[in-house]
DNA sequence: TCGTTCTGTGAATACTCCGTGAGAAACCGT
DNA sequence: ACGGTTTCTCACGGAGTATTCACAGAACGA
């Protein structure tokens, strides 16, 4: 596969490696992360990650709490690493938004064959989204509306991308700019707006399907 | 499991009947459709189907057919029924977006287990909270009465929140005050009765939920 | 019944938030 | 370095919302 990126967070590094050589023998990149504050930063400062695994057992902040965090801005898909398949945490786990679950020890063909199986689920190796009419190729970095091919520029496309990946979601401007933007851009509220209106202008009539939630946020819904 | 509806489609009506019998059984609403133009319309004639089971043989329009065109306006989730387990088919499926397959024979049994999986993960039982006609999808962050949608606005929808999730507890103003607005907010105590006006008023007649407890604050009682 | 207390209501006011355009700043290829 | 493009900032006007207020009328208790 073309440039998917795989964070790694377990604070054994042996297991990592582990886990990492299997990755790389498949085509994945990866980034490591030997505890839950280390997984965050990684996560945030890099914007490209597409999927995490996450040991639930670890110092300082436990996988329960990274899976939170990451939750709280990104839809990026997540397998818990436990130590033993324990109902209760399985149920917490799909509250929290855990995508899998494998337990210790586990064979890599397992994990591999997992991974697989999520990202495409999830689309991450997707070609195209489809919605409405409008077709975005984020491989190829293209947009179309019926058929025409329309130019956005960078924060556009991710902007649009964005709005497509979670349709009939209201999205609150702070969710956009941490999702959008780098997750620490402290910039004018105004800057969405923006972006909003110039995305809209270009749409034409599909424009509309960027709804304005008074006092709250946008909504994407074709 | 309350109030989940799920959308059947299948030519054969003895499948059907196999099927629903099983989601009547689990407290499962259900919709027919015997093919896929028929099960389009019902799809988007209805808009509270929470998952969809399809075949593919279809005629008319095949199960791929239905599920592009779904696909196209809902991330509802689909489960495939196929005549056998073609690996070439499963591709096709993923890319356009099908959640789960199950290939005939099966035991309804697995069919059952797959449904409570795929609604766990797509978490379609939570986050939209539906009482008496009135339904509240607070991540899309809409209401419909009896299937028609109702603009609220931000303090609006909030109120009939948090009276939703107390159904059938009195809430003193200074409750109300302190959950729905700041809790450092000291204003006018006529300021929620105004808002509970206009939220009455928006409601129709199911605005005579919302009772008013003489001296003591509201209760919201569908 | 009567007075008191509390609630419903409509209008007026104060306020917040959004859309917009212009321009500054950053970026990029040449 | 230069010109064009993209991104971001900012201030303003208008739209939409929240809150206040005064008053009428309902519910209650004596």
């Amino acid at each position: 596969m073309e440039d998917i990126t795989v964070l790694v967070v377990d604070d054994e590094a042996r297991m990592r490696k582990l886990v990492c050589d299997f990755l790389q023998k498949k085509g994945y990149r990866f980034v490591e992360a030997e505890d839950g504050e280390q997984a965050i930063d990684r996560f945030f400062e890099r914007k490209d990650i597409d999927l995490v695994i996450l040991d639930v057992m670890m110092p300082k902040m436990d996988g329960w709490a990274v899976c939170k965090e990451i939750r709280q801005y990104s839809n990026v898909p997540i397998i818990m690493l436990t130590a033993r398949s324990e109902e209760r945490d399985e149920l917490l786990g799909f509250k929290l938004g855990v995508d899998e679950y494998i337990s210790k020890p586990f064979s890599p063909k397992i994990l591999m064959a997992r991974i697989d199986a999520i990202l495409r689920r999830t689309g991450q190796d997707e070609e195209a989204v489809s919605l409405g009419g409008i077709v975005i190729d984020k491989k190829a970095h293209l947009v179309t509306i019926d058929g025409t091919p329309v130019d956005l520029s960078v924060k556009e496309f991710e902007l649009l991308s964005y709005f497509m990946d979670n349709r009939g979601v209201a999205l609150s401007r702070e969710k956009i700019l941490n999702n959008v933007w780098n997750y620490d851009y402290y910039g004018d509220a105004r800057t969405i707006d923006t972006h909003v209106k110039k995305l809209r202008s270009k749409m034409g009539t599909k424009g509309e399907y960027i709804k304005t939630i008074w006092g709250m946020g946008y909504k994407f819904e074709p």
